[in-house]
DNA sequence: GTGAAAGCGCTAACAT
DNA sequence: ATGTTAGCGCTTTCAC
């Protein structure tokens, strides 16, 4: 594998003129430029970008560090954060992992340099890596979910109102039979859209019993679960409002297994719209948010920050739509 | 960010000393050695990788490229990969994309010494920058999907089992009524899976007519629409191969469209076992593969080729098994 | 057991 | 417009 050295010596130049062609540099003869390209060309050179790192101080990695992908709403996260990336010639380093190991691995590999920086999608209340990497104000961004007063840029999803979206929905059938599912409280996502949707509940006069808000993780398992045991009492709550659409679909497959039909007898409505969502057999209402300009922001958010450490914290919040399905048309 | 010459001018040591302790070398006496930790521990020290991989030529991250994540099988897969490396230490690069655009990143990756091997998911016959890292041969291996003739190791399953595994359940329960839907002659995965459903079946004297075995590519609408014209036909075939789970989702989501029960009136079989196969919504027969060990496997092919690059190239094929589920009894 | 020195392959400052 | 030189932060001989 040939270095600039090789390339040098067979276009009869230095390293340094080799350098200045690869990087476009101005003040390059034309002539040599071309004998220099000409020599590239024939050997199939590539620079080594270690090498280069190591003087730019630059990697062109970036990390991203999601929960485990056994949510729908992940792949096509990374999915979207992957176009962002390698859209700009940089890579994607992906740490998808429970608990805080991946945050971890993401801010030894800030200091170990070798990323740029890192796009934190599962931000949890008690992460200890995740709150000393922006202590250490090492370059990162929060997408998905916020952390209150995080030393660095965030982008969601504007969970209040999408709650409140979907108890507007419910009220305006009359709807007043209502619980929530899914919850952790140490998670913006979550503990944002239940609150949007029971303030507005509220506000309508609409009192929700604290038995029918339920925490459950973000689990299909979890969330089958938790409505099985809903719709097997006789005057439980039937129209439903899931923090995201793979609770929802652990309630529709309960409402199937116990004969409960959708719509007819309980209505649900999910948060994220995964592909998913739309399909016939699930044909689920829910609220979307916008994936790939979540992503697309934070990474050039995130890639700004490089350039200017100084700018000041932004949280960008982006408005959800309702889809409405038939799972509560 | 201190360097090891700054732990080393604290330490009153040599900067190769503390890479010796670093590295738990064993020359360094007992003493010196707790010295240096001690000016490590307060620090806070962390190596930087990008010199270290200069001189070692090794980066501690593997590439991985996979096809486009609309595939719920892939998600799984990175998951598995995910553990695999970062169980060891090492960090993932991911490419996701269509087209080959992926591979092309990955190989210039490999060749800009940025990652020390890629894991490819998605060999497909024709493209030109994988057969180009191959014949560079720039350490790689191939899973899940294979390539004839490659000069590399390949982990799959036995495809052609599988689908041998479909036609005779299928045949056991008496119907000769059967397609196959989904395919393309350039992935190894359909092309087997097919073909061993239709020896198979040959086998028994079945013979599928050439409009039964449907080509579509690997998403769920394709699927969908191919299905529907399938059942709005009257005498049609209702036994349904599907070589994949998300074509087999596109075909139940067919069935409900047009009012077809399953399995009263089709069955449908899949392959991959995905997680959601075994939703109730879906309760999908299929033949899985297990992931989590060919993803293992595969990296450990990966590491054990970078220690011996001459070692001969291997294919291994994992026995599929066929899990029964409501869309097939 | 420890240190001095060389060098991985680049880029950038400085000379010419 | 081009070349010489000095590192980036490590690991690895090679001396002692």
């Amino acid at each position: 594998m040939p270095t600039s050295k090789d390339i040098a010596r067979l276009a009869g130049v230095s390293q340094t003129t080799v350098s200045r062609v690869l990087l476009g540099k101005p003040n390059v003869r034309e002539e040599t430029r071309q004998k220099v390209l000409s020599v590239l060309d024939g050997t199939g050179y590539v620079a080594n970008e270690q090498a280069r790192a190591m003087r730019t101080r630059r990697t062109g990695t970036i990390g991203v560090v999601t929960g485990r992908i056994t949510n729908p709403f992940y792949p096509e996260l990374i999915d979207a954060l992957g176009t962002a990336i390698t859209g700009r010639g940089l890579r994607m380093t992906l740490w998808a992992s429970d608990a805080d190991s991946g945050e971890r691995a993401a801010m030894e590999a800030m200091r170990g340099r070798l990323v740029d920086g890192v796009v934190f999608t599962a931000a949890t209340k008690g992460s200890p890596p995740l709150a000393a990497a922006l202590r250490a104000n090492l370059p990162a961004v929060l997408i998905i979910r916020s952390l209150d007063g995080a030393r660095c840029d965030q982008i969601t999803s504007d969970n209040l109102t999408g709650g409140a979206l979907a108890a507007e929905h419910f009220l305006a059938r009359g709807r007043r039979d209502v619980a929530v599912i899914g919850g952790d409280d140490g998670v913006s996502t979550s503990r944002e859209r239940r609150a949007g949707f029971l303030d507005r509940l509220r506000e309508e006069g609409v009192e929700v019993p604290p038995e029918y808000v339920i925490d459950t993780d973000f689990s299909h398992d979890s969330a089958k679960s938790a409505a099985r045991a809903l719709f097997s009492e006789a005057g439980g709550p039937r129209a439903l409002f899931c923090v995201n659409d793979v609770v929802a679909f652990g309630v529709l497959d309960a409402a199937r297994e116990r004969g409960v039909a959708i719509p007819r007898d309980a209505v649900v409505i999910g948060y994220d719209d995964v592909k998913m969502a739309s399909w016939d057999l699930f044909d689920l209402t829910t609220l979307s948010q916008p994936v790939e300009q979540i992503a697309e922001l934070g990474v050039a958010k995130l890639l700004s920050r490089l350039d200017d450490p100084t700018r000041p914290f932004e949280h960008h919040r982006f408005q959800p739509e309702l889809r409405i399905r038939g799972s509560a048309p």
